[in-house]
Parts: structure tokens; sequence; C-alpha cells
DNA sequence: TTAAAAACGTAGACCGATCTACAAGAAAAC
DNA sequence: GTTTTCTTGTAGATCGGTCTACGTTTTTAA
């Protein structure tokens, strides 16, 4: 009715072979008690009718070797990293991925990450999800779950994160190295609430202690903000307001690093000159040499190998969490300098 | 076994409510012959277990309410507002989508589509899938599908595209106004076989047909690239190596435009003083200020949602291929500038 | 040579829904 | 008062696989 033309079946292979369809299950799943000449006459049947088994109806008894990803927001290029390091190491398991978006809060991830579990996905990525801690849980015990971007360790589901508070060090003493004092940091603050392990608490945590560290503590300076372009260039205006403003910005991600840099490119005042910005992800963009944004790189890649690694494992039976914390490096590139006041 | 409760079913809600599983079902599809008390009394029952369908035993008979979105390259930020496009559209008519990659070539874009089949959705939306038209209708005899970026009209699949004849018209236009003449085009050349209804195809098209209107067929030059940023980058010193070099260049696509830009800002030769650069897509970084890269804007949105529409339209069985072409506009930013040599 | 073990293949229940047929009771038409 | 038509609900086949149990045959061990 549709144009479409219909698929070979198990029962099509079965006939067309002259055996049953248990036989052709088997040889599909490569399981024991296949003679070599069933096998291949099994395989050459298949061959022939061009088939493939339907993954919706081996899922619903076994495995259906599906992960799913869920993602806040694709555009932020630093998630597309984690994806290619999260395939990679899903194909080669032989894992087909689907990517899942929600942008719109807790509902609509709930709505997303129901719909790939009434999929019978065996396993879920969640990156950067929204929630508390016990939703998480709630996740955790539907389906084997590892949560990027989270820190751990999690009751039911494991975590693979970047090391914030070592990553805001960086920051913090690569900025009091070129003599900065008013080092600001932009938090992200959204609709939901912000859970203590959230790499937006975490980020300021680790500057709060880094500022401690270089007996800054009466610097610390934590703004309000949220971690996209706009957030980044409302900050300029609201920090150049002060009487005296801060001459550093950690501003959490890069996203937000590229709205403060437009703003300031926008005033006519420029950078590192009058300002030192440091972002967070290494973004594709913050490489492009009209930015050369300094940063923070997460080697997202390995963080999405490892995360599908531990998802493996669990998907196959293991039970205690795991919680990984990937080392961060910084990234030095042209938009941090000497603090314009130094003295 | 794994720690995972197991979810209701159907049964569970029947027992539950003391009706039968068909009972149930007529609920859920909100089908003919349901009366009101029972209706109350299943869904309370659905309520009381937290019970959710199984998609997947749903699609084997009916549909999945799943379109799968099939794309190459995700970190291409021009994509992911297709995908929001889509998404928008989707999820306001109750379908779910999933986004698969494949970035490998012709094979592995066949395995991704293969996985999404195997998982009976709904419908199909390829973003500028590889391979020659044929592969395009086998797909659209397989389940129901749009194409978008490839010019149409296909058989047995729809297109959406954006006038690309138009977009590079637009392009060299712009370019001439400001008195260039030697403008080049980068025409991306990849693995696979240039197709004449792809983009880069179409693009070269439109490029040559307006230097001839514009009495510039003399000058003429195509290169061959790749559109990423290494091809951009790679592009500018093979056109300085000219005895008479170009004063501007078409790059198809911004991805190319951003390793341009970068490699001319590595050189010391300031943009667009030196030279004028223009992209196609209007990607996220083109707007930045410090980037502020003039390039076509090719309305990404609409055609994610207009995708969508025709492939619901072709899901509810429609045949007769549509083909729409929509039509993009300049964004004017500061990449490009008077020619050097006017006069 | 015979018993035990391993290898091979099949039948049929099962997964969780949809969907067609049909039965029983209620309402409407004659 | 009977026949016809709706309405409401159920039984059971079906989708395309997996998986357990079991019957044959072949191989190995005793």
């Amino acid at each position: 009715m549709n144009g479409q033309q219909k698929r070979a079946t198990i029962s099509d292979v079965a006939e067309h072979a002259g055996v049953s369809r248990a036989a052709v299950s088997k040889v599909l799943r490569g399981a024991y008690g296949v003679s070599d000449v069933m096998k291949k006459r099994v395989e050459e049947s298949m061959e022939a009718l061009g088939y493939r088994p339907s993954a919706l109806a081996r899922g619903m008894r076994g495995r259906s070797f599906t992960l799913g990803v869920f993602v806040v927001d694709l555009s932020n290029t630093f998630v597309t990293v984690l994806i290619e390091g999260i395939r990679a190491e899903a194909e080669s398991r032989g894992y087909q991925v689907f990517i899942g978006e929600a942008d719109m809060g807790l509902a609509q991830q709930q709505q997303m990450i129901d719909a790939m579990l009434d999929r019978k996905m065996d396993g879920l990525v969640l990156i950067a999800p929204f929630g508390p801690e016990e939703e998480l849980e709630r996740i955790g015990r539907s389906a084997p779950t590892v949560v990027l971007g989270r820190h751990g360790p999690g009751q039911g589901y494991d975590t693979v994160a970047s090391d914030d508070i070592a990553g805001s060090a960086l920051i913090v003493d690569h900025l009091v190295s070129l003599g900065h004092r008013r080092i600001a940091h932009l938090k992200h603050v959204g609709r939901e609430k912000n859970e203590s392990t959230m790499p937006q608490s975490v980020r300021a945590d680790g500057y709060v202690q880094a500022m401690v560290r270089n007996g800054l503590e009466k610097e610390v300076d934590v703004i309000e903000s949220r971690w996209n372009h706009e957030g980044g260039a409302a900050a300029v205006d609201f920090m150049l307001k002060r009487d005296t403003p801060p001459t550093a910005v950690h501003t959490g991600t890069d996203m937000a690093a590229f709205g403060v840099l437009a703003r300031f490119f926008e005033l006519g005042l420029p950078i590192p000159e009058n300002f030192s910005v440091v972002g967070y992800d290494n973004a594709r963009a913050a490489s492009l040499p009209q930015v050369a944004l300094t940063t923070v790189d997460q080697s997202g890649f390995e963080m999405g190998t490892l995360a599908t690694k531990f998802l493996v494992e669990r998907i196959e039976g293991r039970q205690e969490p795991q919680a990984a914390l990937v080392q961060p490096t910084l990234m030095i590139r042209r938009t941090t300098g000497p603090a314009p006041d130094a003295g």
C-alpha cells in the first residue's frame, strides 16, 4: 500500500534453505549445534534473499544491540566529540548507536529516555543530563546506564567525568601566574536546580578552592550566568559596570566564552590586552586562529570510549558502580595575557 | 539478573483491571468499542502500574512512531539546525526522532540505514547522503524517505534542498559588485563520485552560470578541494602559488571557509583587505564577530520542518514525489570587501 | 561390541503488542 | 413481539525473531 517492498523474514530463509526456523536462528546467532554444511546452505539462502534480521523482533526476547545516547544540546560541538568516542567503541563491539536530543528540561528528558526504554535499548549513555541523583538512579534501575559529565559515584549507574576540580585549578593557576588577582567565574544557573554533581557546581567549587589556595579568598567572584552565547555576553556588561571590574574570567564553558569574546569585540576592547578569557571544553571553534581561545581540553573522545566500555560491562552483568575521572589539560592560546593592572 | 526491574506489560494491566488484553490495547490506541467505564478502569490500572507500552512490540504489527535521521557529520553545526526543525515538527505530530551518524562512506551509510530499517522506523530523513540516485531509490523502496540537501525530484522519495543555483548567484553577484573578477570556487570532491544532484555539483554549476552571466566566463576557476577545515587551508596555499591569484573565493561551505580564514590569518594577510571569502550554510561560528563570515543562509529550521511534513505525508500514503527548493539569503558580514586590484 | 557422550536439528512456547472475528447483550426498527 | 442493528468485550492468530526441551544420529569411551 505504501509502495514499499516487503523484507524477507526468517521463515522465508528457512523455507528457501529447506531447514527449520530454529536452525536459521542458530546460524544467525552463531549458536552451538550447527553443521558446516547447514551453516553454508543457510547463509547462501540469506544472501540470495537479501535477508536482514529484524532488530525489533530480536529485541523482543534477546538483546537489541542498540545503545541510546541522550543529549541536551547537539549544537555544542564538544558533545559531538564525545559521540565520536562512543560510536567508535560501540561499533567495534557490534552495537548500533542512536542519538536522542531533548533540550526543554526534565520532563522532555524523561520522555526521551522513556522512548529509548520503550525501544528496549540495551544501554543508555546520558550526556550531562538534568535532574537530581534520584532521577538518575531511577533510570539506572530501568536499564544499564552511564552518565557522562556528572561526577560520581552514583547508585546503580556509572559515571565518567572530567576532573573539574583539577580543570578549574589549571585555569586559576594559569591566570595567577600571569599576574591576575581579580578573577571572576561564571556559574551556570538553569531552569532546574543545580545538583552538586553537575559540572557547573564542581567547576565553581574548584574555582573557589584554587582561589583560596592562591591566597585570593577575598577576590572570589562567582557570577551567576547561563552557559551560552547570550549568557557570556551579558556577563561582560555586568562585570564592566563594576567599580573595579575583574581582569580575567573563567567562563566555565566555551559557549559562554564565545559570548564574552564577542561582546568585548563589539565594545572595541582587544583581548587579551584588556581582559583575559578562559573557556572550558575545547570546542571546535576555540581553535580557529581568529578566536584562539585558551581553554581546558577534556579529551572527549577518550571519555566517550570509556563510557561505552563501562556500559557494555554493565550490560554484561557488572553491578558495582564505576566512577572515572579523566584528567583535563590546559590549552593555552591567545585569549589570556598578563594582567593589565599588574602591580 | 541485571539489577533492573521489569516493566509492566499489557497483560499485567489487563489482569489488574480485570479485562482482556485486547481491551487494554483498544484503550491504548483509542480504538472503537470501549465504554467509558472500562476506559477509566484501564487507565487507572495503567497509572497504578506505571505502564508504558513497548514501542518494539507495537512496531511489530503497526507503526513504531519513530523517525530516523541519517547524518554524515554531526559536528557541522548547520545540520544541528536542520535537526531542530525536524524534531519540532515530528514531536508535534507524535513521532520520536532518533539520529544515526555514519561518516565513513557509502558502506557505513548503508549499514546505518539498514539498522534503522531493522528497527522498523516509520520513515527516514537523509541529510546530504552519499551515493547515486539509484541508491536513494532503493532506500525509498524500503521505507518512506525524504532527502535533505540533494536536488530533486527523485523517484520514490521526496527532496528538500536549498536553491544552490540561486545561492551561488547571490555570492558571485555580491563579489562582482565589489569589483572582483578573479573569483575562485572550491568544489568538494570526496571518496565517492559526485552526483549531479549533490550540493557541491549544483553550487559549482550555479557558480559557473553566474560567472558567465557576469561576462566572466574566462575567469571561471573551479578548484577541487574538500569541504572541511584542512581542505580550505590547503586551497589557500594552492591559490597563492599562482602567478595571478584570485581575489575572492566562494568556498561552497562554511567549514572550508573557516580553513581559508585560518590560513590567511596564519600568513598574516588581513581579510577582507587582501582577499574576500564567502561561505555557505551560516553555521554558528560564522556569526562570531571575530569571524564575521559572509555566507549564505539556508533557513535550516524551515527545511527541517518541511522535510518532516513531506515525510509524514508519505508515511500516510502519498506516492507522488515532492521536490521543494528553499530560497537562500546572503548574509553579508566582514570577510568580503572591495577587490584589492580594482581597476 | 556396547554404553555414554557429543553433535545436530526440530517443535513449539514465548516476547508484548495489534488486529480480525465473533459472541452476547442492549437498543432501535418494524 | 420479533427482527435488525449497535455496542461492548473477548478469543486467538499474528508480527519475526529467541530459546528451551527433546529426539536422532554420530562419535568417543569403556
